[in-house]
DNA sequence: AATATAAGTGTTATACTTACACTTAAAACT
DNA sequence: AGTTTTAAGTGTAAGTATAACACTTATATT
């Protein structure tokens, strides 16, 4: 602090915020979870999950307090996405916001909508208005999610520890928002060797009922050393 | 500035700082313009090309400015990285960075090295130490660069407007530090449908001397509009 | 005229991707 | 107990993309 102001006190300091764009899957549908604005400006209007940088925090310590705080959800994956700089973003003064993307399993997905703080979970399909630039951010968020999910086995961590295949291949056609045939993405899921088959099934959703799998990790990190590369 | 105060004051603000990995191309090696710091802490070390936001200006303006003020260089390829904003980054106090990308093209490559302003090229084989975390951030620049080269038409940012196969394919040699077969690679490029082939040779590195190409950004363009996917 | 050098060109084999339809397991109903 | 219903599960063949491979050509230099 004082060897800060030493060194850089003729430049000027900013507000930074983080923002988290928190994907979600359930009843084949992807969804966004935001929420009615806690603060002034714009208090009540649809909102992402942001807050501000405070001292001695890093950028992902803040995403993950900020999430945290606003939603009870902890380690769940996160990364960033890209900041935001415009001088007039927001207009109630200059904040620079850096914005994440966050995907969260089913299990804690109900929790999180149904939750005392006031999270709603919609359709991305059919999204609304949001305060500043987060409608800007959620679009890349979405192009993000697609690019990572045809390279990277990303998917998995929008599912339970424990899925079936047709689960995993509605949660593709729902970030792909194509129909896949089902012989082919069985094909190739199970050529990539990273899933375990279970010798349960779930029949949640059919008399039949369907296999479980869980995703494997060692073998995933494996092949990603390897120099391994994912295409769905 | 005086709603700012009222809505955010309560929140901490911070130096917030732009860094520009600036890759080039020239003698089929992929190199990295650095320079030696300018200010203190740390003066006469190797940087990357780096200084603080201004009141008033985005991170976008804050990079593109830096840049010209440090290299001389204009209206060049750059886009956002990643932000880095570990509490103790730079030891002289706190400063979020946001790393920046950007591709010159040989032109300009020459003059950048040559300049007044101290710039200088390394190859990205062999990199010098650099201060706090630039290594980590050049790190990060190249993986993105190999992904971007091969599913975006990006090398033709590192290249004069016209050049030839022989050219474009040592650039990806490059880039991907592999070897690649002439033929296949021609036909890859050629398939794209996005080069105009020129009338004129190049003679400076054969006697036989290789055609010049341009890059058709309209072609490109209108193919990207239509959903096509480039990979090399 | 001969030589040296990098540019330029096609084909075949292999791997990957896509399209496509019937059988099976199990609960629910009669 | 037998029949019906529903989603899960399975294989093959055609088409497309990728990868491997070696000789000819244009031109400056000697």
């Amino acid at each position: 602090m004082s060897t800060d102001k030493q060194f850089y006190k003729e430049h000027p300091t900013f507000h930074v915020a983080v923002d988290s764009i928190i994907f979600g899957f359930d009843q084949g549908e992807l969804k966004l979870l935001i929420h009615k604005r806690k603060f002034e400006p714009a208090k009540g209007e649809w909102s992402l999950f942001g807050g501000f940088v405070q001292q001695g925090e890093s950028l992902d310590e803040a995403a993950n307090r900020v999430l945290f705080e606003l939603t009870g959800l902890e380690k769940i994956y996160m990364e960033e996405l890209q900041s935001y700089g415009e001088a007039d973003r927001d207009p109630a003064g200059r904040v620079i916001s850096v914005a994440y993307y966050a995907l969260i399993p089913a299990k804690e997905f109900i929790e999180a909508g149904n939750s005392k703080y006031g999270a709603t979970w919609v359709s991305v399909k059919d999204l609304p208005p949001m305060i500043m630039d987060h409608g800007v951010m959620v679009k890349k968020g979405l192009r993000r999610l697609k690019r990572r999910a045809a390279s990277q086995p990303i998917g998995f961590e929008l599912l339970p520890g424990e899925f079936t295949m047709p689960q995993l291949q509605s949660l593709y056609e729902a970030i792909y928002q194509e129909e896949l045939d089902k012989r082919n993405f069985r094909k190739k899921i199970l050529a990539m060797d990273v899933l375990i088959k279970l010798d349960r099934k779930d029949k949640s959703s059919s008399r039949k009922g369907a296999f479980l799998y869980r995703f494997d990790q060692k073998k995933y990190k494996k092949l990603v050393n390897g120099g391994y590369n994912f295409t769905i």
